[in-house]
DNA sequence: TCGGCATCTCAAAGCGCTTTGGATAATTGC
DNA sequence: GCAATTATCCAAAGCGCTTTGAGATGCCGA
């Protein structure tokens, strides 16, 4: 059933049927009760080609993941982003398409992401030290987010973000404050935006308490189970181990706290660890009391935040960028105590 | 620019360059060599909508994921499939288009697909046990394909599944061959059919080798850390604690270690754990030798075929509906032994 | 009675593409 | 040399919708 032929059985033009259904005020409301009632008794939905084509929107919009081409891996906060930002699209009647473009082309994914007119915005996805795609963007003129940011901070474009720095610093100063003078970092990759903000606000914390920055208590990889396991278990073997370990991400601290264990000591005891938690729909923190001590921010919210923000850009773009900062808590869990002595 | 403006640019007419850029035969090598040019040169890229309006093809496949009204959560493996499928509708130029459904929403919801037009397939995840989409689907007439099936395994729909029956009746009788007679399963939620398979090839195995089923030694929740550790904690805890237990996932899995270990028992030694494996990117089971005795197919796997037989589906809906059937492997870990006696 | 003004409805153009059904020029067969 | 092909190209219709500009219709006051 399309426009035509609902309007044929109305006995009306497609121009009244279709004003009908867009709330226009020039219609009757008799008329607009019956032709909406046409449509549902027929389910009828206008054809997004159609609607799109004529209105020059897309009522899409894109997500854009990048895969590395050496580690084909996919950022596992991902599908939590998507559900929240999912929500909010449902709501204002928008599509959500996915693109998952390999680093070695998004040049050419971009421009045609634009040119194609698929979609009037984009989301962007785990932006690099390096990333080129801010500028991309700017320049093809489409408008979009950053879940994440760049390493220079301007105020050019829209981003949502967590409080990297300040979540680690604060952590960090926590530790301290506890007693713990041998801190390590089990970092994410490095050229992640979000694991050097991460890194500096460790080191601003440890030099804020006079502690030196020590190269054997830092680590920067993928964030998976057995790298905290492999990690931690490494330091713990040395002399001088550390007696409290922060760690990127809910699974690495997993991997931490076996090593920890595997090695006959109590976390929380001898070794203290602290996360961060990005309250994963699927990996929880425990109960009512969090098993870890962590710095704790939803990336659902800001996957509800990125889409609320694209959406406004798009029907407001001469309000320009929009900025939101997502202060992460910090949670005091069962893995944290004073340092041994 | 458009293909009015590139047609003007070179003189021609619109539909001498659409066919030259479309590769059709009735025109001249020349003209389409000026005519590829000048679209390389000038960035040219049809505009999906209206090509899609011409056509009545959207070129695009929907994947529709369920989220529960009571306990909101994406299912983690969804990235991973997700990633597996994009692979190959990049390939075919194929978009993606991503739809997050309540569960008490899915009838509008698919037929609203359909009817707008906006996808040319849709691929189902998480069916359950009664669920009510295949019927659905089949009625408003959308190629679709399913990631897992639905109970009664008729040849009527098309669908990728592991052999979850198969995998978790070779996983128990891999246990009960070893000794075990108390083999404790941590199911996932059993409205879910892949848990209902899994647990009817555990069942199977156990009368195979004179077992009973026991209650207690059987949960069915989602399959988070937690609840491995809670469910294995309470199992110990009790007289004529398992020896062995199979555990739903990775994450699962993790959190029986925990409890074994945290009871001072050692895993493989004193209790012996076998888990469902689904190879996740972010999520490794161990490197060259497993940590954990698995049952292991790829999820990412299963993404691509899945992707291939819809496109096939939709190319060829003559040739009707196909199955693929994975088996899994066991991979033997350090997390199993023989039982203690 | 008639112009003025809302109110309601419509025909037709247009969004950017594909595709049908010719037209024109070049080539072939006899 | 001329009709019949063949090779190239094009004008125009159509995909399903929105939207502009204008036409009816009814009602009012003068």
């Amino acid at each position: 059933m399309n426009l035509k032929q609902l309007a044929a059985n109305l006995g009306l033009s497609q121009t009244t049927v279709s004003r009908a259904l867009n709330g226009y005020p020039e219609v009757a409301e008799s008329t607009r009760k019956r032709v909406l009632a046409a449509a549902t008794q027929h389910n009828y939905r206008p054809n997004t080609r159609a609607k799109s084509l004529a209105t020059g929107r897309a009522m899409a919009i894109g997500h854009v993941i990048p895969i590395s081409t050496n580690h084909e891996m996919l950022n596992p906060v991902f599908g939590d982003f998507i559900g929240g930002a999912a929500e909010i699209y449902a709501r204002a009647g928008y599509d959500m398409m996915l693109t998952v473009v390999p680093d070695d082309a998004e040049d050419t994914a971009y421009r045609s992401m634009a040119q194609r007119n698929s979609v009037d915005g984009i989301v962007i996805h785990g932006p690099r030290r390096d990333d080129p795609r801010i500028a991309l963007l700017k320049e093809v003129g489409l408008p979009f987010v950053v879940h994440g940011r760049a390493p220079v901070d301007d105020h050019d474009y829209s981003w949502v973000d967590v409080n990297n720095r300040r979540a680690f610093e604060r952590a960090t100063l926590h530790l301290a404050d506890l007693g713990h003078s041998r801190i390590a970092l089990l970092n994410g990759l490095e050229h992640m935006d979000f694991a050097m903000r991460r890194r500096e606000g460790f080191e601003a914390a440890l030099s804020a308490r006079g502690l030196a920055f020590r190269p054997a208590y830092h680590r920067s990889e993928e964030m998976t189970e057995s790298y905290g396991y492999e990690a931690t278990a490494d330091m713990l073997a040395r002399p001088n181990p550390p007696t409290a370990i922060l760690a990127s991400s809910l699974i690495t601290a997993l991997g931490v706290r076996r090593a920890v264990e595997d090695r006959g000591l109590t976390m929380g005891r001898d070794v203290s660890i602290i996360t961060h938690d990005d309250d994963l729909g699927y990996f929880k923190n425990g109960g009512e009391v969090p098993v870890f001590t962590a710095t704790r921010s939803s990336v659902r919210e800001a996957g509800r935040i990125a889409a609320e923000m694209l959406l406004g850009l798009i029907d407001a773009p001469e309000t320009g960028p929009k900025q939101h900062i997502l202060e992460a808590d910090l949670t005091i869990g069962t893995s944290t105590g004073p340092a041994p002595r």
